[in-house]
RNA sequence: GGCGGGAUAGCUCAGCCGGUUAGAGCGCAGCACUCAUAAUGCUGAGGUCGGGGAUUCGAGCUCCCCUCCCGCUACCA
């Protein structure tokens, strides 16, 4: 793909999008501005897996997974929508937002766009709110490590609490940095936050209200200024939502919900009630509205706390929109509520410390991941296919050995390369191995190794390699030496 | 190595075009209350704003140098 040549429209795109996260925005200048600016990129791999290549000449090879995954997402969206997908992808008057993660951010901002504005007929996306990573209890996440809290597993030992979960990753969310989820964090995020101040609130305005009023929206006359409180907040979440900061969304939806706990603690109907009867169905009638309020702003973070809302407050979900949020009616006086149940139940520590210990149980390895490691199991995860027959003498025409490593360093300039010098016996000499991100130059002296000692020479970063080092590598992407069992003679043969 | 992003209270994060005593939530402490899943409300204690220079009347915000974390990219025979 000759990004080169469409340089001029890629960079008009950006540019028109100064509105970008700052994360978004600087890699794609970085790529428009650096060097030469942007290179040609291949389209293609050799591999013996992956989508076939439909173009004539082209058997054996298959398409880049960057060059095919986005066209996945359109013929998904064919998949689910056969009738109508040219609206999502087709139509000027459509939005097209692409939320990702920070490593895929060239590829949606560069690549991607660069396919459709040369295809023609399709819009390109108008903001790609990169995320940053989320990671777990101190590491990254590994789903070939296991180090991962599995989804289905999650709802099935914690079942019904979908939407505390979603609380929680929303709360986190890695919006300009990364994050860190935490069993514990989400043990207080749900039991402080969740059952303390939402949970809560519904609950004891719905006891109130049945205790008073048997559970009747109590005759009042509106006061306050709750109208123009929720509505500013309906804006503020609207807001927020619109620029992709979910986090403050939340957080002014759980505002609404705090306001409503500092009403009933200001007011005190449970005192008021002995006083001041009239008064006190104004305070339950304006607590009510709120919760019904709720129901209607928490649909976006919280949907099935929005629904079981609905339904306690005996109203029809599909009678409400978005924009009905700041009304102070949406609950008729005599209006016959739903039953009272729960919103959440506190998480124990057993249930947590079970998370904990499970997650360090199943992990495959102690050791963190490396930035390495978790790239290259992604390269590698597809087992690779077995090569092709060879004869006796292609094999012979390798010449293995034996060898010893009697010093290594790191090559300069270079993040993943050691220079090594290593005694073959009947010579010694200098191989530059890939290896810098996996083993530390001072571990390596005296270690017995395979070398591949006819390989031709070639200049890496400067240095000329004569060799290569044979490892192994597992399905975690670790690299282990291959050696010979016993300390053998440097220079012995291999065969 | 180059480039991009980040480093602000114990934790998670806000801080607009540089401007008086740096903010919020959680946690913590104290007080109030008892309708409520010992929940809520109020008050408070916590900050050398990663480190060092510079510009400025004034810098968390600008510039230079450095350290650490993440990502992209190059090297990986």
């Amino acid at each position: 793909m000759p990004l080169d040549k469409l340089q001029p429209k890629i960079e008009k795109y950006v540019e028109r999008h100064k509105d970008w996260k700052v994360n978004v925005y600087g890699q794609c200048k970085s790529w428009l501005d650096s060097g030469d600016g942007l290179q040609p990129r291949s389209m293609t791999r050799d591999l013996d897996w992956g989508i076939p290549v439909p173009v004539e000449g082209a058997e054996g090879k298959v398409l880049y997974v960057w060059f095919d995954a986005p066209i996945g997402y359109i013929s998904n969206t064919i998949e689910a929508f056969p009738d109508t997908w040219e609206q999502y992808w087709k139509d000027e008057d459509t939005r097209l937002i692409h939320f990702i993660g920070k490593d895929n951010i060239v590829f949606h901002c560069v690549i991607f766009p660069a396919m459709l504005m040369e295809h023609g007929e399709f819009i390109t996306p108008d903001n790609v709110p990169g995320n940053e990573f989320l990671n777990l209890e101190g590491s990254k996440l590994s789903t070939s490590r296991n180090w991962a809290v599995w989804l289905h597993e999650y709802l099935a030992e914690f079942p019904g609490k979908q939407d505390e979960l979603r609380y929680v990753l929303t709360s986190i969310a890695p919006e300009t940095k990364d994050s860190e989820f935490i069993w514990k964090d989400y043990q207080a995020r749900v039991n402080n936050e969740l059952v303390a101040i939402l949970g809560n609130l519904v609950n004891r305005v719905m006891v109130l209200t049945d205790k008073y009023y048997e559970g009747k929206v109590p005759q009042a006359g509106e006061c306050s200024d709750l109208k123009a409180f929720i509505s500013g907040k309906r804006e503020a979440i609207t807001e927020s939502l619109e620029n992709f900061r979910l986090r403050e969304a939340l957080g002014e939806m759980m505002n609404v919900a705090r306001h409503g706990n500092q009403m009933l603690s200001e007011k005190e109907p449970w005192k008021l009630i002995k006083t001041d009867p009239e008064q006190t169905k104004i305070v339950l009638y304006d607590c009510l509205q709120i919760i019904a309020n709720l129901a209607i702003l928490s649909e976006p973070f919280l949907p099935f706390t929005s629904q079981k809302l609905f339904r306690m407050l005996n109203l029809n979900k599909e009678d409400y929109s978005w924009t009905d949020a700041g009304r102070q009616d949406l609950l008729q006086p005599g209006h016959q509520l739903g039953k009272a149940e729960l919103l959440y139940q506190k998480i124990e520590d057993e249930a947590i410390e079970a998370q904990v210990q499970k997650l360090h149980a199943t992990a495959a390895a102690q050791k963190p991941a490396t930035k390495t490691e978790t790239k290259k199991v992604e390269a590698t995860k597809t087992d690779e296919a077995p090569k092709g027959e060879i004869t006796y003498d292609d094999f012979t025409k390798l010449d293995l050995r034996v060898g010893t490593i009697l010093t290594a360093e790191k090559v300069e300039k270079a993040d993943k390369l050691l220079k090594l010098t290593v005694d073959l016996g009947f010579e010694t000499r200098t191989i530059v191995s890939g290896i810098a991100e996996h083993f530390k130059p001072e571990e390596l002296p005296n270690l017995q190794v395979s070398v591949v000692a006819n390989l031709a020479p070639r200049k890496i970063r400067g240095i000329e390699s004569k060799g290569m080092i044979l490892l192994a590598e597992d399905e975690t992407g670790k690299l282990h030496f291959v050696l010979p069992k016993e300390l053998t003679k440097n220079g012995s043969i291999i065969r």
